[in-house]
DNA sequence: AAGGTTCTGTACCCTGAAGTCAAGAATGCG
DNA sequence: CGCATTCTTGACTTCAGGGTACAGAACCTT
């Protein structure tokens, strides 16, 4: 009945979120954005109505991707305190490339003036302590873990190191050291 | 035997501090130096060459700045732990603003393209994490501190929480949990 | 008081960012 | 096949960012 879409939306999204991860929000120019997704400007503006809109989608599928990671490597059997290092690693971003964390970026750059990045931020990052929490709360119930301590407390510790550390990483520190770092930050727990 | 100039470079330097940390280095547009700053656009450019080299110049006087407070944090007498908690909280800037860390905003938001912002950003990390280092030394020698950990490494794992914690900040969180948070992290130091 | 020199203010310029629009291309339907 | 409908293409518009140029002002020296 009507002319269909020669591309997907979805993965254009897909796109879209390394595009912004790679340039950030306010350096990415609606002609990188022409060349990378492979679609016309018209086609662009179209379908995702504006630069920022397609932002607001990007981070939120970001997130999406990222929570069910996280889920994913905490979920399973396993010591906790190995399951955690191996989901501090994925947040983090180690070995991958030195692009830090899409939130992050888009938190230190946006900051609270930008109110669907202060949502989606929080939302993260409130997740993620609650996931380790949760799992900090599994090894001290199991005595895997150093009982003592407010699992609470010691979880957004855990999420000011990995948020630190995705920091870093874009800051160029070499991945030997993040992963020692985070080791270091593990010891504890 | 010329025009003395009518403002203090220095002095509008520090100025430029703010303006930078406010809006991030993207976001600041000449008219906003302008504004704030106090001058006129022809002084700006004759004085500071460009927006970059400003930037440049605030980025420095930062550290600059936020190095010797951290030093006089450190260097007095009293329990280190103790000292260790000033120097973080005035490092993750708590109570001040929601503005976060001028440098983890332009690690963030430039990453590594920038060549002066991964120089200042890489010389203030280590800055950090040498005096932390030294600081947990001084008191595994004194025996206030638990003797079995590297200091190095707890020294960076601190630094990773600083920075996670100044993005925890401009991400809006509260302050009493960022203080909590920051204790959480001191307590097996 | 004149003149050389440097600072100041502002009008101006150029490029590129962000978005719009009209003309044309695919489609399913009758 | 013609047609209504929706998608695509890319030229075009607007406007602000970043910077330059130049006229005039303030100073010191003599």
């Amino acid at each position: 009945m009507a002319r269909p879409m020669t591309f997907d939306t979805e993965e254009t999204i897909d796109r879209a979120v390394e595009v912004f991860w790679q340039r950030g929000f306010g350096a990415t120019t609606p002609q990188n954005l022409v060349d990378e997704l492979g679609i016309g400007k018209g086609s662009l503006y179209n379908t995702f109505r504006s630069k920022h809109h397609l932002f607001q989608l990007a981070i939120r599928r970001y997130c999406a991707d990222r929570a069910a990671q996280l889920t994913k490597a905490l979920d399973g059997p396993g010591p906790e305190r190995l399951k955690l290092r191996t989901a501090m690693r994925n947040l983090a971003g180690v070995g991958e490339h030195q692009l830090g964390c899409l939130i992050v970026n888009s938190v230190a750059e946006l900051g609270s003036s930008d109110e669907a990045v202060a949502d989606v931020s929080k939302e993260m990052f409130d997740l993620i302590q609650d996931a380790f929490r949760a799992a900090i709360e599994r090894g001290q119930a199991s005595g895997e873990l150093i009982p003592g301590r407010d699992p609470g407390d010691a979880a957004s510790a855990l999420l000011a190191v990995v948020i630190g550390t995705n920091v870093l990483a874009k800051a160029g520190r070499a991945p030997s050291q993040l992963t020692r770092l985070l080791d270091a930050a593990l010891i504890d727990i």
